[in-house]
DNA sequence: CTGTTAGCGCTTTCAT
DNA sequence: ATGAAAGCGCTAACAG
């Protein structure tokens, strides 16, 4: 195919009969440029398969050639979440087509400090944050604007990419209610996360709508802190009949949780969770659900904040119902 | 803490007292150094908390930016194998401490054309092959030797780093046996992938040892797989009293079949698995495995690349039985 | 709109 | 063992 080393922008150059300023412009499509430079630059970067130098242009434009992606969270353990492995399997992938690398970090909650010292770092790309507070995303360094994106909340500075859990968290209550529920506990994410707000509040809302009281009882998103949110929730109101956990996988540790107490699900309890992972479809008996495209959240983000696309403050994502034999 | 920007070679070699020359071959280990110059310039390093520029060095030194992971496989979703994410999340993890960044490619099998294209790309500091073939690991450059590592089957030039499936298969149907099972049978992973013949000829010595017949089926490593091997399975032998499959996620499909058949487990059949993945504790019954060091084995692989370690040609990592309730 | 001229921070011959 | 000097491939002022 090639036949020897790789082309480099001077090779373009010469073959387009242009400066290698010239060429530049038009490769990067940052600097003015005429159409007929711009067809003939074109033309040679095809003929010759001219693929930039990812170190050079860093080194050059102190851009960066990595995209760090922070998750904060309690524990360095926040990084073995399943749910951290396909933000990252899907942002290493956006990230390969570019030639440019993913880093993983953990970010200890209130120690704003390891933000803006993985910012300072030079040689980085780009920021995705996992899980961000609002604090945490006030301490980006302002030079980083523009190749920052949040995955959950944002900020006026820094866009957010989510899955829509006001309107998931409506439709699994929804679906409850209408399966002659009433007294539905839910069991939340961690309190310090703020985009689990919005979900919280859509379950109050529903409740009220139809009449019911508000038992809530806070999570961390794991399979343990279900089976002991079942307990707690059966204890302090033993005439529950439904549970809702803002995640599966805390939602099947409260299956487990309800199996130990010999109740039966769904006959006295009917247990809804929320991400629709797949395991959801495999438990016994299997998960009703709302879905979290995790993987569709993750390659915009990672695509706004590789092309600079600082457009669109706030996108969320549509998360639709699904009922399996849970509830 | 650091006043203005970070610490360039330059700085070093000043407060060292040295030449930049002498301060790169005393921090990059490579040319020879004066134990007092040694000594200055590693002072210095601290002194201002010195980094190396990952982009410069790469342009310079033509070594590459990325550590890139490829996943060998039929199809591009081999990616989202939650097993990807955990080696990916490693990796990255690792990488990060060293300012590289990983990037994620799927190499479709029988394309070697693929891989050479891959190394091929400047840029590349490194490369982990997932799943490998024997095949597929000829084609990569000699100038990429010692940059290279496999997850699973290695070759002289490629070391290998991989869990001790043989001695932990022998420990799964081992404890079968002792259970009293006699009618054993296994679901492999896919026929083109290598490194589960170890595991498929332990399981055939334990079965001649023991006496009984080998009723071996092909898998994927699926769960959809699993639910289809069972009912093919009863089918060709109705007699059969347990079954081992060569993963987890095939294994719960393996019980989602079963159960769908009328056949109860461990009552009529017992079921094993292999990973210990974290929804094994979770299924009903709770799954009888083995672990897989996954987190472990990606680390020292990632870290053989990124230190150009090339020593132990192959590494095992054992493998532990965990007995639940399926078997 | 275009070409010329400097570097970006580091490694690496090549003399000494 | 060390230093001087020459780039790695690219971007970014600055003149024209």
């Amino acid at each position: 195919m090639k036949g020897q080393r790789s082309a480099t922008l001077d090779d373009v150059a010469r073959a387009a009969g242009v400066s290698r300023a010239t060429a530049s412009r038009v490769v990067t499509g940052q600097g003015p440029a005429s159409s007929r430079a711009r067809d003939r630059v074109a033309a040679a970067v095809i003929e010759l398969g001219y693929v930039p130098d990812a170190a050079a242009r860093a080194l050059a434009s102190r851009s960066g050639t990595r995209l760090a992606i922070a998750v904060i969270g309690h524990t360095a353990a926040v990084l073995d979440d399943p749910y951290v492995g396909r933000v990252l399997t899907t942002a290493a992938h956006i990230a390969a087509e570019r030639e440019v690398g993913v880093s993983l970090h953990w970010l200890p909650l209130n120690e704003p400090v390891t933000l803006a010292g993985l910012a300072g770092s030079r040689g980085l790309g780009g920021l995705l944050v996992v899980n961000p507070t609002r604090p945490a995303l006030e301490t980006v360094p302002r030079d980083l604007r523009g190749r920052v994106a949040a995955i959950g909340v944002g900020t006026r500075d820094v866009p957010s990419f989510d899955v829509d859990n006001r309107t998931g968290t409506e439709g699994v209550v929804r679906h409850l209610v209408s399966t002659g529920r009433r007294r539905i506990a839910m069991v939340t994410g961690p309190s310090w996360l703020p985009c689990g707000d919005r979900a919280v509040e859509a379950y109050q809302r529903v409740m009220r709508d139809s009449g019911g009281e508000t038992r809530v009882v806070p999570g961390d998103f794991t399979a343990a802190r279900g089976a002991a949110a079942a307990a707690e929730i059966m204890t302090r109101w033993p005439d529950t009949d439904a549970v809702f956990a803002l995640s599966d996988l805390t939602a099947l540790g409260v299956l487990d949780g309800l199996h130990a107490l010999g109740v039966s699900v769904p006959g006295d309890v009917a247990v809804a969770g929320f991400d629709d992972i797949a395991f959801a479809s495999l438990s016994r008996p299997a998960l009703t659900t709302s879905t979290h495209p995790v993987e569709e959240i993750a390659t915009a983000a990672a695509r706004a904040v590789l092309d600079r696309d600082g457009s669109a403050p706030a996108t969320f994502f549509p998360s639709t119902l699904v009922v399996r034999e849970s509830a």
